[in-house]
RNA sequence: UGCCGAAUGGUGUAACGGUAGCACAACGGACUCUGACUCCGUUUGUCUAGGUUCGAAUCCUAGUUCGGCAACCA
């Protein structure tokens, strides 16, 4: 899929073709410009698939840039899993990562030809008298009685706040711009501002640390980026994003802004801040927790890198701030994962069958498909024996007609074995069924019977005498609510899900033991799974990635 | 009551003045050694009101609704 017509368009998509065609730009260059203060989530994946996915499709590059211009906020942990993730991810950069702190000295040059343009100034009012100034929407600021400072004694104060010799917040440089601005950001922004604060590349080299709006736009000039895409928060931004640029000597064509909405799913939330909310009060594990959105916890439950990226590419580019139902990203997994996990058998809520047609000490092995979608997957040998255990689920003592599993008297097929039907039920004091006795017809060895009759009913099953062990973790959606974080006067951890994670004991196929962390698995008739990083050979742990779908939802 | 932006089935998205299409979901059916997969079918849509036009989801006007913006965060 290199061709971009093969795909749905999409408004950003047909703008950079638009581009190329008129000649604006001779090559693509995009890049995703995460700030190193937080893991990334699938939010990230639909601006790296974007970002990426437009720079491969146009035969451009795309930059990894962190925008550590923060330093109070971000962190060397975060630089390492990013990058981690974006490749995990599928896609890679143009040499080393770029990062806005390599450019804190073109920056600050960028600053002293804005004073000396006499388009910005030093400003010492205070944050209170900073905000006051400013105004409100519906009404015009009014200019800091330190705007009409001269050029020299700007120069002079900003190398001086670049020295240290202010204390944080003293001083403000600012873009003069206009205070009257029906857009806020335009009413003389603040630009750089003192922080003593060691940054985790620069160490204590700097005080003074450019702002977003100034940063940004220099970073993708400095670049050389043609199509800065962002989301739709940063659209009034925009103004500000072209005036820094303007302002400035600076090489054409310059970078150009354009906004899209941004990632919502149902059932989860999706901002930094709340995901680190959840991490800091232990209501996950951590950041790579399953049931995170963020990509550590993801590839953690076992979705794949093709899963997210096709699923990115079908919620599609837009304006429109929308809510993407969950199923959809469940669809993309199944799909995904249909044609490349290999089979197996689990039993996670095990109920005993005895065979008693077979003998005591005996025990055979069947041939079992490890992936029909896939017959290059082979074949394994499934171990077979008189007592086997079968899903509790799949035998009841009174079944409605439509119920094709086991019951007494009924005959079903074991998954790549042999027919048994139930010919008596053992019941503990309290009348629960503890085991099931069955007798078996050796003709149907391989799952057919010579004389042809149907079974409706097919279970899966793993033989007691061989069975492994397994802790077996159960993922559920996090959040009760479709908009956990959308519920007027309630808080998004009101709406936890107290039942999103059970761990239950079940029992595996042998051949299970040398699965490794990330391989996917279906157990049959049950889901997708991956073994967890906790999970060793003589202690398998797995996590459930998604269950099948269902079609008979017991009704 | 300021500015910016957006409105197409339950959800997400396509159409670029010429038959409203696709995917997910839901429902029904076929197939089946996974009640999976696959296949077939069904239900459901252009925010409202005017206008331009032979013809409007698309262009114009007005309205409605929703989202974003008042960190020395990004």
């Amino acid at each position: 899929m290199t061709d971009p017509s093969e795909k749905p368009s999409h408004f950003i998509r047909d703008m950079i073709a638009a581009d190329l065609a008129a000649g604006k730009h001779t090559a693509v260059k995009t890049r995703f410009p995460p700030e190193p203060n937080g893991y990334l989530h699938i939010g990230h994946a639909k601006s790296i698939c974007l970002n990426f996915g437009m720079a491969l499709e146009f035969g451009g590059a795309c930059n990894l840039r962190y925008d550590d211009t923060n330093p109070v906020k971000e962190d060397r942990e975060y630089v390492d899993a990013i990058a981690e993730d974006v490749r995990w991810l599928g896609f890679s950069w143009p040499g080393e990562p770029c990062y806005a702190s390599d450019y804190f000295e073109k920056m600050y040059a960028f600053a002293v030809e804005l004073i000396e343009k006499d388009l910005a100034y030093v400003c010492t009012l205070t944050p209170e008298e900073f905000k006051d100034y400013r105004g409100v929407p519906t009404r015009p600021g009014k200019e800091s009685p330190h705007r009409s400072r001269p050029t020299a004694e700007n120069l002079d104060l900003f190398a001086r706040m670049r020295a240290g010799e202010f204390p944080d917040g003293a001083y403000v440089l600012r873009a003069k711009i206009d205070m009257a601005s029906p857009n806020l950001h335009l009413r003389d922004p603040a630009i750089y501002r003192i922080r003593h604060a060691a940054h985790h590349r620069t160490g204590d080299t700097w005080c003074l640390y450019p702002i977003y709006d100034f940063a940004h736009c220099l970073e993708d000039a400095i670049e050389g980026i043609t199509h800065s895409l962002c989301t739709l928060e940063f659209e009034v931004h925009r103004p500000l994003y072209d005036w820094i640029l303007q302002n400035v000597t600076l090489p054409k064509p310059l970078p150009e802004q354009t906004e899209f909405a941004r990632l919502n799913i149902t059932y989860t939330v999706m901002s930094k801040r709340k995901l680190l909310t959840l991490v800091q009060e232990n209501h996950v594990s951590g950041w790579d927790d399953p049931r995170m959105p963020t990509l550590t916890g993801m590839r953690r439950r076992g979705f794949t890198p093709a899963a997210i990226r096709t699923f990115c590419e079908r919620v599609g580019i837009t304006k429109f701030n929308s809510l993407t139902d969950y199923a959809l990203l469940e669809f993309c997994v199944r799909e995904d994962l249909n044609k490349t996990a290999e089979r197996r058998m689990a039993v996670l809520n095990p109920l005993k069958v005895v065979i008693e047609n077979y003998p005591e000490d005996a025990e055979e092995t069947f041939e079992a498909v490890n992936n029909p979608e896939d017959e290059t997957a082979g074949t394994r040998q499934v171990p077979f024996s008189r007592e086997l255990y079968i899903e509790r689920d799949d035998f009841m003592e009174d079944p409605p007609k439509k119920f094709f599993r086991l019951g007494p008297g009924r005959e079903v097929r074991l998954r790549a074995a042999c027919y048994i039907t139930c010919t008596g039920v053992v019941k503990d004091e309290q009348g629960d069924v503890t085991e099931l006795r069955c007798t078996w017809d050796p003709e149907s060895r391989g799952g057919g019977t010579p004389d042809g009759r149907k079974v409706k009913g097919t279970l899966h099953w793993v033989s007691a005498k061989h069975g492994l062990k397994a802790e077996v973790r159960l993922y559920d959606r996090l959040f009760t609510e479709p908009e956990p974080d959308g519920v007027d006067g309630k808080d998004f951890r009101d709406f936890l899900n107290l039942d999103s994670l059970q761990v239950v004991t079940g029992c595996v196929e042998p051949s299970l033991a040398e699965f490794a962390p990330g391989a996917p698995v279906q157990f049959e008739r049950i889901g997708y799974f991956t073994p967890d990083p906790d999970s060793r050979p003589d202690a398998p742990v797995f996590n459930r990635t998604a269950t099948l779908r269902d079609g008979w939802k017991g009704k």
